[in-house]
DNA sequence: GTGATACCTG
DNA sequence: CAGGTATCAC
């Protein structure tokens, strides 16, 4: 299945390429172990890699990159099954001549670290460069000790001698392993042995290593999302830290959570869970105030830091990627599948623009599982949203961001016309389409909302409760809590209090018309439906802002 | 007819 | 959340 293997065209790249699934998985003992008797330890590597550093380590690396490369491959081909023909081909045409072929080497004009980028010379930006070379350096080290432990002056010895034709091709990564493969030939066969071992060990180590990086890099898109929700998953509604807490140790020079993106911001607005109930207020309007501000960043994890420090390069990297707005820097000339599904995590992939297509991954899930939250994973189903306008000339759509915004606004309104949605999403290229989507999502909303109420003004009805005058939606409230969940997830929009007075007063709705048996009247929802409507409030301006509320989510 | 919304479903 | 459908108002 492997379709690296269907472009090889020569056998002994396909043993490189059966290689390195070894190295991943179980470092089983190779064919290398035949070599023991032999003097020539490195002759005895059947036919393949390992005979020559260089060449193993040159094969090794392309095996990579042909990794890489389909890969990236795969993020610019649609979600079809990718074609097998991606063979990395360090020379031939690789890439199928359709359609989406073109959209392969297509540069965004914005720098994009993305993967898809052109291979060969694929930058990877400094960090990764920085990861490659502590990677070096550990590996250096660990080779030191090897070396110390099983033969202190072999080191020292190294034959160059068997550079033997490799000339040009040698790197110093090659010649990083060329001291282990030669080593053996001084040792004595128990820390021959041994180095065999460790040898492979390393192999399979730095390969993880490698692909963890480039893992990273390739999975930018990705990171990206994670980091939108990267809510440090955190907080639920009451403040609580739902995070469980990585193990240090994955991120060096934590940054200061001054440091982080938003909530970073310190501010004073009192925690969600308070209750405020008793501020009753002026009127349904709120003021775009402060507390518009995200909220605080309640206690992130302080081992959540750790992972910070790369996400916020990433971000570094990608923010273009990522940048919103018709910046107009995205353009619809990119590979645009059609298919919607194919990039549930891929908030770039719902650019209105046309951003490039990037592929979720569920790698960078398990190097950071404590990276999604629900708030990335809600808007998995949205990916969809992107549509393609005849032609595919513009695609238009609508990503989490906007989503998540809509949500926020629903605190305010709960019926917004097309007009005022327009109003508030400059950055969305409305069309039939798009509008209908949007009203469709405040009609989920509304839905959910409705539910919810007539779900505990039933069971106030059932608790006893006769006076509906007692049932005021408070911060502290298992209903507000329900509510927050579905349109703040993150926790990191103040509900303004405006809204629990309409859910105090819908709630107030629903009970007195279930305990008047009003139920009974299939439209009897329709008079509550009608007063709701009527209290919508205004959208603070800052709404209108085409990066709202995005910008809580970056730098 | 068309548009908006509610309701149901996956 | 999106699709589909039914209903209602214009």
């Amino acid at each position: 299945m492997d379709p690296n293997l269907t472009l090889l065209s020569q056998p002994s790249r396909a043993c490189s390429y059966l290689a390195e699934p070894c190295t991943k998985n179980g470092r089983s003992p190779s064919p290398r172990e035949q070599g023991r008797d032999s003097p020539f330890p490195w002759s005895q590597v059947p036919s393949s890699s390992l005979t020559d550093p260089d060449w193993f380590w040159d094969e090794h690396i392309q095996a990579k990159r042909a990794r890489v490369e389909t890969i990236v491959r795969g993020m610019c081909l649609s979600p079809n099954p990718p074609v097998p023909d991606n063979a990395p081909a360090r020379d031939s045409p690789c890439c199928p001549e359709r359609k989406r072929k073109q959209n392969v080497p297509v540069q965004q004009g914005p720098p994009k670290p993305g993967p898809a980028g052109d291979r060969g010379s694929r930058k990877g930006g400094p960090r990764v460069r920085e990861q490659l070379h502590l990677l070096k350096q550990q590996l250096k080290h660990l080779q030191e000790h090897i070396l110390q432990a099983a033969e202190p002056k072999a080191a020292s010895q190294g034959p160059g001698g068997s550079e033997t034709g490799k000339g040009p091709l040698s790197k110093h990564r090659v010649s990083e392993v060329k001291h282990q493969s030669e080593e053996p030939r001084f040792l004595p066969s128990g820390a021959r042995a041994l180095l065999e071992i460790l040898k492979k060990e390393l192999t399979g180590a730095i390969s993880q290593a490698v692909d963890s990086v480039l893992q990273k890099v390739l999975l930018d898109p990705s990171g990206h999302l994670t980091h939108l929700g990267r809510s440090f998953p955190g907080l639920v509604p009451d403040g609580r830290s739902e995070l469980s807490p990585p193990e240090g140790g994955a991120c060096k020079d934590p940054l200061p959570l001054a440091a982080l993106p938003r909530r970073a911001q310190p501010q004073t607005g009192a925690p969600l869970g308070n209750l405020s109930l008793a501020k009753p207020l002026d009127s349904p309007r709120y003021p775009a105030s402060p507390r518009m501000i995200p909220k605080p960043y309640q206690g992130p994890p302080a081992n959540c830091a750790l992972t910070v420090p790369a996400h916020i390069q990433e971000d570094q990297i990608l923010s273009q990627l990522l940048g919103h707005g018709p910046s107009g820097h995205w353009r619809g000339n990119l590979p645009q599948d059609s298919s919607p599904q194919s990039h549930p995590s891929s908030e770039a992939a719902l650019r209105p623009w046309g951003a490039a297509k990037l592929r979720p991954l569920a790698l960078s899930q398990q190097q950071c599982p404590w990276l999604f939250t629900s708030t990335c994973l809600e808007r998995l189903p949205l990916v969809p949203s992107v549509k393609m306008e005849q032609g595919g000339l513009q695609a238009e759509g609508l990503n989490p961001g906007h989503l998540k915004k809509a949500k926020l606004m629903f605190f305010f309104t709960r019926y917004p016309s097309s007009n005022l949605l327009k109003a508030y999403f400059p950055d969305v290229q409305f069309n039939r389409c798009i509008t209908s989507q949007m009203i469709k999502w405040f009609s989920n909303f509304r839905e959910f909302y409705y539910i919810q109420m007539e779900k505990f003004a039933r069971q106030a009805i059932s608790d006893g409760v006769t006076n509906p005058k007692m049932l005021v939606v408070l911060r502290n409230s298992e209903l507000f809590r329900a509510l927050n969940m579905h349109y703040n997830k993150g926790n990191d929009f103040e509900v303004p209090d405006c809204f629990l007075e309409i859910a105090s007063l819908t709630l107030q709705e629903f009970f007195r018309a279930v305990s008047a048996g009003k139920d009974s009247d299939p439209s009897w929802k329709k008079p509550i439906y009608k007063i709701i409507s009527k209290l919508d409030s205004d959208i603070p301006e800052i709404f209108k802002s085409s990066s709202y509320p995005q910008e809580l989510f970056r730098n």
